[in-house]
DNA sequence: GCATCTATGTTATGTTGTAACACACATAGC
DNA sequence: GCTATGTGTGTTACAACATAACATAGATGC
């Protein structure tokens, strides 16, 4: 299995790649168009088919609930199984993680049902542990 | 606990939840807008406005990856726990099924990390049974 | 050279969702 | 009665998210 690191990205993927690191959080597609101006981006097919593409690697994961997009937190990771994502609604902080369990229990289903299952999507939303701390 | 039909729906909720009934699959909030222009509906904010509150009622449910909307499929259900969806991409039929086991190992996770979970999103993408007999 | 594939750039448009404001109607309290 | 409040409604305008269609440029394989 191919890792992040291997996928050679073209300019505008790198660009785009980038953004959503340096954010450390989710960002719309337009707004990566805002923060890549200066870098000559124009239209937002720009930012659209870049994302295309790093979802297809693995790189970024697109949050469903939200509309926008996050960086997948395993740096430089080997690939892993489908990620699922708890949201903030107070801070907007988005924690991934990997529940393997459930997705096992997922594909179970599936598999009883005749479903061929190409992609798993699950969002969380609520409240994170400091936000209830604080509030 | 309340059921869905013990819920008093205004004119706009009744004909809101009809369109998604009769539908009997997933509707946009626009396709509902444009099936109720001859019952006087105008402008998207009469569908929105509706919705919300079918989705707080628990008798419509969102689905998040398709921007559309659904009537819950437990008819006259007592309520129920969080739904998930399984979406074949082939012919759009929207199956709703609620793994409880799933939502226990998710709501054990968020407990183990002070996440105070509010609502739980989960969708599968992929081939029903009966398109992947027909090729 | 030339076909082909992928990436890119650009304009315009389509789709999804809300802000802001005004009005109608019910009900609770005086 | 009549006023305050809350909820539902209608309307215009707009914001936010996403893609269609067409043109150009560079790399690769034959």
């Amino acid at each position: 299995m191919r890792t992040h690191a291997q996928h050679e990205l073209t300019k505008n993927q790198a660009l785009v790649y980038g953004s959503l690191s340096d954010a450390g959080g989710p960002l719309t597609a337009y707004a990566i168009l805002d923060l890549l101006r200066e870098n000559g981006f124009r239209a937002p097919l720009q930012v659209y088919r870049a994302l295309d593409k790093l979802v297809e690697f693995g790189m970024v994961h697109r949050l469903e609930s939200l509309n926008a997009f996050v960086a997948c937190s395993h740096k430089g990771c080997a690939g892993h199984g489908s990620a699922a994502f708890a949201i903030c609604e107070k801070c907007g902080d988005v924690r991934e993680f990997t529940p393997d369990d459930v997705v096992r229990l997922l594909k179970d289903w599936t598999e009883s049902q005749g479903f061929a299952l190409a992609r798993t999507t699950i969002e969380l939303r609520g409240t994170c542990k400091s936000c209830v701390a604080s509030g």
